[in-house]
DNA sequence: GTCTATATTAGGATAGAC
DNA sequence: GTCTATCCTAATATAGAC
């Protein structure tokens, strides 16, 4: 469970953000070993001395973004947040999702094709589920939000499977606009699906959260 | 636009059975052209005379889909719904979903690898959202919905991200579970994004869907 | 229409010299 | 650590006999 330091060789660590890049520019499934190599300008043989072929470096790659989710997804805890800032808080989460986007692309094929990773990032994804449920129960005992039984843990629910999947779908939609625009319009839409939960004495807070996302839109 | 009625030879009905049988149940990435011959007691050469390549067979196994599809989505145009039939209609619109679901895994890899198939299943994807809306609206109109302005188009297109994504959420989630049971929480997930726009007046029908759920979960 | 046999590739992998 | 050269395999694709 615990992260020796683990320190990487120069080329390993070239090795994996060029891979990373490709991946999430090009498509994962698009990519090949030797693709890695050439983009380097080292020879296929010289990657194999150091990966042992694309599945290790995607397992490590996931190692990595697995490590940087779990501390943004504990922030709130150990300091929990204002409410202004719970809107930030789903912005640094998409932020880190897009940074290994090519994941979720594809993952359906990459997680049947490395199975050790499919445990692993459902766990992940659990984690994600119940950091928002604790945050809409925070709201919940701060009269923010209102629910009727179960609703609840089914919004929660929906919220990871949105972060999940916006990326893709705004692919599927002639997606245009950039990284930016992405990021923004997800986090609305994850908004869109609490607002009809606010009581009646947080309106002040719609008006603060419109300011907010403009001033985002046009940052 | 025309559909003329293409009968199909005995064979090539057979590989198209046979191919969706098999995407289906292993992935379409697991399938390759000689496993669909294999399975069927064909050579692979034959299969090939038929349809050059499994792309071709996925196309065609896409335009079955849409016609299916566009036929479910036109129901209540032709024939308006009455409210209890909204559930129903959801269902059936799951179920086909279901048939062609190797589809909806690996989306992303199938539509970047066969470039015809963007566009239609983008514009299929669009219809759907559409009668979503004009359901909605509907329901609006008999004062049985009640929105903010804006609430209804973003309701309407998560909807159908909804659709489009729900099998494999449940995959990635443990899944278990029969296709009925998949189906059934799937149709409950999305009346739940539905119901906290409900009226006051409605509240009949809340308990009349609760009966409806219960019997399809038992059936 | 169907078969057998063979060709073509592309990607994944290794051996051995430097 | 790095390179070159080579091999293995799985999947696609075609030719030609029946």
């Amino acid at each position: 469970m615990s992260n020796p330091p683990k320190p990487r060789s120069k080329t390993k660590d070239k090795i994996l953000r060029t891979s990373l890049a490709l991946f999430n520019n090009e498509g994962e499934i698009n990519v090949s070993s030797v693709d890695i190599a050439a983009v380097m300008g080292i020879s296929p043989g010289n990657l194999y001395y150091h990966y042992k072929g694309k599945d290790v470096i995607i397992e490590e790659l996931f190692s990595d973004f697995e490590t940087e989710l779990r501390q943004v997804l504990a922030a709130p805890i150990n300091k929990p947040l204002a409410i202004e800032d719970n809107w930030i808080f789903l912005y640094i989460i998409f932020e880190e999702i897009f940074d290994f986007r090519f994941f979720y692309y594809n993952l359906t094929s990459i997680l049947d094709r490395i199975p050790n990773l499919k445990p692993k990032f459902s766990r992940l994804l659990a984690l994600k589920a119940n950091t928002f449920m604790g945050l809409l129960k925070k709201l919940e005992n701060e009269n923010h939000l209102f629910f009727n039984p179960g609703e609840q843990d089914v919004l929660a629910e929906r919220l990871a499977a949105h972060f999940t999947y916006w990326l893709s779908y705004c692919d599927l939609r002639g997606g245009a606009g950039s990284s930016k625009s992405l990021i923004h319009e997800g986090v609305y839409a994850a908004l869109s699906q609490i607002t009809p939960y606010w009581g009646e004495d947080s309106e002040p807070y719609a008006a603060l959260l419109k300011d907010f996302l403009d001033e985002q839109k046009t940052a």
